[in-house]
DNA sequence: AATGAATGAGCATTCATTCAT
DNA sequence: GATGAATGAATGCTCATTCAT
């Protein structure tokens, strides 16, 4: 049922979504969806919590204490292209604007925990001087655009393949690491 | 009426906004609207066509022919910023996802202008060897998207100053310039 | 503009109507309709009384005192004949039954003169033997419905000559006038 | 509901009724009408066809094959007349002109059947001599108008008891029925 | 527990009418 | 006098939600 209604909420927008459409792609009657959620804004939300917790398991999976900053960047984003693999609708899902109107407090103290994963990872590279200077909130915004920029281009068609897609991590990579002390100095 | 009309689409999503709700924004009947465009759908097509057609605008300003690579990307990183510093509404607008369902021929053709600006600019770059090789769409939508991150950003409340924007202009242009030679050969 | 408002109502039904349709028609704006009639009721009661004035006009027409009242109906047969092919649509028009919900006094008026018209015919051929016995009111209604269904055919697409409507005329005749006596004791 | 809306579609014509009205005619919601008929123009259709079968039931019934065509247009009019007395609301709709606009294919269909039926007895009677000679079209119109004409009269307030009724049926066949040959040829 | 018919507020849109130009 | 843009109530229709089965 959650996958349901995840894919009608893709593909129509919560408020252009109708319940008797979730629960035909449920295949169940709509007073059952009611049994289960006590209304639309409740499914949304468990909707999103539901995939953003996936989301944030990805992100843990395989993570090593004192794991290198570089090395843990790499794996980071793997797991973030894996889960847009395994669920793109759900990556789509959670990464469509302006779910502010619904959303309920669980699902941004959610939404904020992956963040704050990555604002971590950011500022302790900023620390050991392999990431780059400035708000880790910006750098943060940058990464994860970068990176929903890419999965809404794979979405409309653009076909990335292995090697280009370890490519965009190297080029995002740059966008994070500190330049070259050298590069800086020298005209 | 169209800066109502933005206004209130951007707010509640285009399902999410009903008519009377643009028309008391913009101080006018409903039936008022209904004179000027024959449809809901006409309408926000009406606000896209003219939001995007002056980001074009701010992007087409001051270029030059000629111009050497990275100084048009400055350039038109600069263009965004400003468009988006003037029109911050107008930017979210357009920036959000999920425009697929409503929007017209001409919506999507003039969209398009827009990354084909953007991609030009790449393939010039790879030609020249300042921008790093790879499918251009792939680039130009890692670069895209950090601008919208960036944008969303600020929009949430993160506040960038004049210098946290040009540090955030070279960190992209790090992703996208073609790294160092010596870089990748010495351990 | 009664001629324009005629052809629309005639096409759409009153309630069908809508002004700026009657406007268009009619070569006008809105507005000026209003200036002329103070309101869409007023303007079908405008629309009803002209023709149904015209209509009397007809039926008045070559009228004789003291003509026989064969005759008489012979003459009031051509006479809406000849109204119906000079104005078939306002023929329609008028015809068409659920006037009731906003036609006014003086369109009642009228249109009961034609009745009356009709009643007193019957009224005066029955005295003289020529019409059948029985509710005046019944005969009238009988043969104005039969011509009411004659023009209905023949605008509906039915072809009637010269010929097949003198021969329509005889037959309502037929129905009006009262049977010969030794028909009906003879076997 | 059907019963209701027949009613306020009677009342207010097609295009004057507005479907609230018909919901509380029928002690329902709105939305519980769009639940039996995907619209105003299916609800009408549905109202046409459902009385339009049953007046053809009534034309059937106690038909007898090789019945006199004398006695089948009494027992057709004695049909109407039941269908008429026991379904008047159900008559005047069925013979409101202008349904054009909005019938589908199906309500014309039934239409034309209860024509073809009168158009059938007309032809035979035509052949067996005992029907006068002309286009049996403009006989039936000239015949289902009276017909027509007179129930508007009954509508409309006038009284026909059994007696004037029956005086009614033979006034109508006289219409219909062959002229006797002696009549006219002597003067 | 599941169903889906019923509800009525709400939506996009139209239309009679007004009134400044 | 004529115009047609503006108005907002009303229309056909939808949809979140309830509740008897």
């Amino acid at each position: 049922m959650l996958e349901a209604a995840l894919a009608v909420f893709t593909e129509h927008t919560y408020d252009g979504t109708a319940m008797p459409l979730v629960a035909d792609r449920a295949g169940a009657a709509v007073g059952t969806i009611y049994r289960h959620f006590p209304s639309k804004q409740a499914l949304v939300n468990a909707v999103f919590q539901h995939w953003k917790r996936l989301m944030l398991e990805y992100l843990a999976r395989g993570a090593r204490p004192d794991e290198p900053v570089r090395a843990e960047f790499g794996r980071i984003w793997s797991a973030l292209r894996a889960f847009a693999t395994d669920h793109p609708t759900a990556f789509a899902f959670l990464e469509h604007q302006q779910h502010e109107g619904y959303l309920d407090a669980e699902s941004t103290a959610l939404a904020e925990q992956a963040t704050a994963l990555a604002t971590d990872l950011v500022v302790r590279g900023q620390r050991g001087g392999q990431i780059r200077a400035g708000d880790p909130a910006v750098l943060v915004a940058l990464v994860y655009g970068a990176f929903v920029g890419l999965s809404k281009a794979i979405r409309a068609g653009t076909v990335v393949g292995e090697d280009e897609f370890a490519a965009a991590e190297r080029a995002v990579w740059d966008l994070l690491r500190a330049p070259d002390r050298p590069r800086q100095r020298t005209p």
